[in-house]
DNA sequence: GCCACTTAGTTCAAGTTTCAAGGACGTAGC
DNA sequence: GCTACGTCCTTGAAACTTGAACTAAGTGGC
């Protein structure tokens, strides 16, 4: 197994520190992930990426946004936010209003019922990040993560036009 | 049930520079689990989250392993493990077999077509794998990543006790 | 043995996500 | 105007996940 010249046949497995950093980046974003969604569904009740569709709301001017915008703000595709704020709209915590200057278009809007769930809910949810990662991290290890983070996800940034068509790797 | 506690007294926000690299990883996590999703549900036909249950097979002795010590090192509840395996073994890739030591127990098995689509497939994994990730740090970055993680990922162990993990039965 | 209790794993129902398809509108060219 | 094509968003069905309820079997007390 030792064709020379690496092309496409002869694949650079992961060394063994390699494979130590993978799981452990495997292990704990699965745990993370599955904690915060835990915690959120059961105080605020809703997962955690429902949750963050509302925080983005918030932060937005009048509390609203065209629902691309909300897509990709939020790193998923259209279909699924459709669905999520068919959802959220059910709970009363967001509704849709038009767009006037494109008749396309569609505002997901945070309701006060929904700056409300938010409000309760918030301080409990940025204790559960707080205990889970930043208390434990120092704060140079919190600066690397940053940077780290920060690479990774610009390296992945569908960069272009098209939210939800097949990206080419 | 947790209303109180330390959250209503004290809302202890996330800092600008929290917040910076709280949605760096946030957004970096998405986009790599989904990005690995669709590679592998394009090369390989299933999700990531069951490709892993199949690396984890093939590393065990004999290839097989009970449901829940799979369930355990995939940080998967049974259930979703239940479900994912009888589409697994739909798919002719694991099977099922009895524990003779306790008739309660099933081990999940790793089938020669299931070993060949990992042989098959896992090259591509890696390469994506790389690519997304390891190419882009340095050295210095994956070391801090993985020293990161392992705090992280112990502070999540539902294990709690901060043992690592030596199974004991 | 009999009993309550725990553990292993599955199943059911409800909720979420994906993929492919589609309807409505905008835009540019003729 | 008309045609063609791109964009915005939704829909429906299938796949996947979740939490609780459930069956079966091991464990320990008496």
């Amino acid at each position: 197994m030792n064709t020379a010249s690496a092309s496409a046949e002869e694949p650079q497995w992961l060394t063994a520190e390699e494979q130590r950093v993978w799981r452990s980046y495997l292990h704990a974003t699965t745990l993370l992930e599955d904690h915060l969604d835990r915690q959120l569904q059961r105080d605020a009740g809703m997962p955690h990426i429902y949750y963050g569709l509302l925080v983005s709301l918030v932060e937005a001017p009048k509390r609203r946004l065209r629902m691309t915008e909300l897509a990709m703000k939020s790193k998923i595709t259209r279909s699924r936010l459709s669905h999520a704020i068919a959802r959220l709209e059910k709970n009363g915590w967001v509704r849709r209003e038009d767009c006037p200057s494109d008749k396309r278009g569609q505002f997901a809007v945070l309701t006060d019922a929904g700056l409300e769930v938010l409000r309760r809910t918030a301080p409990g949810h940025v204790t559960a990040v707080r205990q889970a990662l930043f208390d434990r991290l120092s704060p140079e290890q919190q600066k690397s993560l940053g940077e780290i983070m920060q690479i990774v996800a610009e390296g992945l940034q569908p960069n272009e036009a098209g939210a939800d068509l097949p990206w080419l790797r």
